[in-house]
DNA sequence: TCAAAAGTGTTATCCTTACACCCATGT
DNA sequence: ACATGGGTGTAAGGATAACACTTTTGA
C-alpha cells in the first residue's frame, strides 16, 4: 500500500484546523494577533478549517486570517501538526479528530492598528517566565519550587529523568537558561500540572488545579501550545537567518533593531557588541537620513540590505552565549 | 469561530497520510528505507494512514513502520504536512484531499538488515548532485547548464528574482555551497520539470520531460520531496545537536564518526580539527577499548557521552564553513 | 550643564583553520 | 620498510565579550 491508495474508508472524520501566530514587535516587546470575542472565554489565535476549495494549506491560512482580521500577510512559515486524539476536552467529546496545523507569521512593525474582535497582546503576557530582558522573572521562582516538588514525590528509578529534563528546561538558580526551549518549558508544565488547560483537558496532572501558574494568560484548545512553538522557532531561527527584518520598518535605527532581537531572545544585549557584529556582517546599510525620535542624539536610519539574502543566506543577526545565574 | 468548534460539514474527505524518513548510516553512506513492492512502480517510504485509534500521530506513524518494517524506531521528529490540492495527479483524481506528514525517523548502524519487500538505499542516488565529498558532484554541470537556460528565457522584470533563487539554491561554478539547502534545490527543479515526477504530476514545466534529470532514481507521490526535507533538516541539526549519535553504535572510533558527520552533511572534514572539537565539547568519552577493524594503528573507542544533553543541549558536531569552488 | 542616547577604540580571550609532524599496527 | 590510519603540537587569523571613552542632541 502506498500513498497514491490511501485507504479512506476506515479512518472516520477528520477536521484539519489552520492557525495562525502572527507576530510583531512594538516599543512594549514582542505582540501577538489574538480573537477575543467573548469575555467569558479565553482569546483565540486566529484559525479556520481547511476546505476543499483551498490550493494549499498556506493560501487556506491566509484566507482565513484575511476574512478574520482584514491582515494581508508577508513572511508565513509552518510551524507543527498538532494531532493528539485525547488532548483537549472538546476534540475528545466530538467523533473522529481534530488535526491542528500551526503557522508563524510576521508582519511589519507598522502595520500595527487596532482591530474589531481582534488585539494585539505581548507574548509574554502568556509566558511571563521567558522574559529575561530585566533579569530573571519573578515568577520563575515559584515554578521552580513546583517542580522541585514534583521531582521529589517520584520514585528514584524515574526521579533522574525528570531531573534532567526539568534542568535542562529550567535550569537551576545557578545555571544556564536556554531561550530556546519555550516549547519544552511549556509541556513540562502541562504535564505536572501548572497550567490551567491541563486540568481543562482533564489530564492526569501532579500539581492540583490551584497550584497553576495565573500570573500568565491562557489561551483557547491547544493555542497556547502552538504559540510556544512560535517561540521557540523564532528565537532558534534569529540567530541564522534574518528574519528579524521581516519585523521592522523600512527604517531603523540601530537601538530599534536592537529592542526587536532583545524582545524575541527575552534577553539584553550588549550595544556596541550588537551595532559591530550587525555591521560586520553586513546585513544593513546607512540610508543617511537621521532620526530625532529619541531623546538624546539622533540616530542614523539604517535599512536591511536585502542583498545579503543570497550573498549569505546563513547569517543571523547573532546572540550572546546563555545566559547565566538567577 | 474557533478550534473547539471546527465546522466539519464544509470540508469534504481528508485523507492523512503518515509518512517516515528511516536514516541510518553505514559504511556505503546515508541510507534510507523504503518499499519497493512492485518493479514496475518507483519505491516509496513506508507509510499508511491516519486511523482512528492512533492516540497520537507520531504512535500512528510508529505503528505503521513497525507493521511494513517490523523496525522498533528510536529517535522520531515531525518534519512537515504537505498539502497542495494539486500537487500530485492520483491525489487530484480523487474527491477530497489528501494531507501527507512527513517524519524523520533515526536507527543505529548495528540494526541494519535486508528485509523482505524493504530496502536501504543510499540517500544519494535520489539526490547526486548534494554528495560533495569528493569534490563537485558529475550532476552538477549539465544541471547548471539547464537552470541557465530557464533562467535566459525569462522576461527581464522576472529574471532577477530566478537568478536569485538559483544562485542561492545552487551557487555558481566559483561560489559557495550551502548543504542545508537540499529543499529548495529540489523544490527548483521541480518548477522547472528537470525531475520526471513534475511531468507525471502534470505541472506546467519549463523543461521537456526527456531534460529531466535521469542520473537520480525517483519515488512515489511527494516522497522525494519528503525525503528532501529530511535531509535539509538533518544537516541543519547535526550543527546544533547532537543528533549524529542517534546513528551510530554503542562504541565508535573517531573516524567512524567523522565519516558518520560527512555522510550526512556530504563534505569533507578535516580529521584533526574535526577530533579536537569533538573532544573539546565533551561529547565522547573513551571507553578504554580498541578497534582494529581498520588497517592501521588500533583506535581508541569512545561512546557517546549522554550528559551533555542536560549540560549544554545546544551544542552539535561542527562543521566547516560552506565550501567553495566547482 | 546635565541626562540620554549614538557611536568609536581597545584589549584579552577563545575558537577556527591549516599545516606539520610523530605513533602504532599489519603486511 | 612502508602503507594505513591514529593522534598531538602549534601558530595565524578571526570572532567575541567586556570595558572605557568621546560625540551630539534636547531640556
Amino acid at each position: 500500500m502506498t500513498l497514491d491508495q490511501p485507504t479512506r474508508g476506515r479512518q472516520g472524520a477528520i477536521a484539519v484546523e489552520l492557525g495562525a501566530v502572527i507576530v510583531a514587535v512594538t516599543l512594549e516587546g514582542p505582540q501577538v494577533l489574538v480573537l477575543h470575542p467573548d469575555p467569558r472565554r479565553p482569546a483565540a489565535l486566529p484559525s479556520g478549517p481547511l476546505e476543499p476549495h483551498h490550493r494549499t494549506l498556506e493560501a487556506g491560512l491566509r484566507t482565513w486570517v484575511t476574512e478574520k482580521t482584514s491582515f494581508d500577510l508577508g513572511y508565513v512559515e509552518q510551524l507543527y501538526t498538532f494531532g493528539d486524539a485525547n488532548r483537549h476536552a472538546s476534540a475528545r467529546a466530538q467523533p473522529g479528530r481534530a488535526l491542528s496545523i500551526g503557522y508563524l507569521a510576521l508582519v511589519h512593525q507598522r502595520e500595527i492598528r487596532q482591530l474589531d474582535a481582534s488585539s494585539w497582546r505581548g507574548w509574554y503576557d502568556f509566558f511571563p517566565w521567558e522574559d529575561w530582558r530585566d533579569g530573571a522573572p519573578g515568577v520563575l521562582e515559584p515554578v521552580r519550587d513546583s517542580i522541585a516538588g514534583w521531582i521529589a514525590e517520584t520514585p528514584s528509578e524515574e526521579r533522574k529523568s525528570r531531573e534532567e529534563r526539568a534542568q535542562l528546561a529550567f535550569g537551576d538558580p545557578n545555571g544556564h537558561w536556554n531561550g530556546e526551549l519555550t516549547l519544552e518549558r511549556y509541556e513540562l508544565l502541562y504535564e505536572i500540572g501548572l497550567v490551567p488547560e491541563a486540568h481543562r483537558d482533564g489530564a492526569a496532572c501532579w500539581a492540583p488545579r490551584e497550584a497553576a501558574i495565573m500570573d500568565a494568560d491562557s489561551l483557547q484548545a491547544d493555542h497556547r501550545r502552538i504559540l510556544a512553538t512560535a517561540i521557540s522557532r523564532l528565537r532558534g531561527k534569529i540567530k541564522y537567518r534574518p528574519v528579524v527584518f521581516d519585523l521592522m520598518p523600512e527604517r531603523f535605527t540601530f537601538l530599534e533593531l536592537q529592542r526587536a532581537v532583545e524582545a524575541l531572545a527575552g534577553v539584553e544585549l550588549h550595544k556596541a557588541n550588537f551595532r559591530r557584529l550587525v555591521e560586520h556582517q553586513g546585513l544593513v546599510e546607512d540610508t543617511g537620513e537621521k532620526s530625532s525620535a529619541a531623546g538624546g542624539r539622533p540616530a542614523s536610519l539604517f535599512r536591511f540590505r536585502r542583498e545579503v539574502l543570497v550573498e549569505r543566506p546563513a547569517i543571523g543577526v547573532g546572540l550572546p552565549p546563555v545566559r547565566r545565574g538567577t
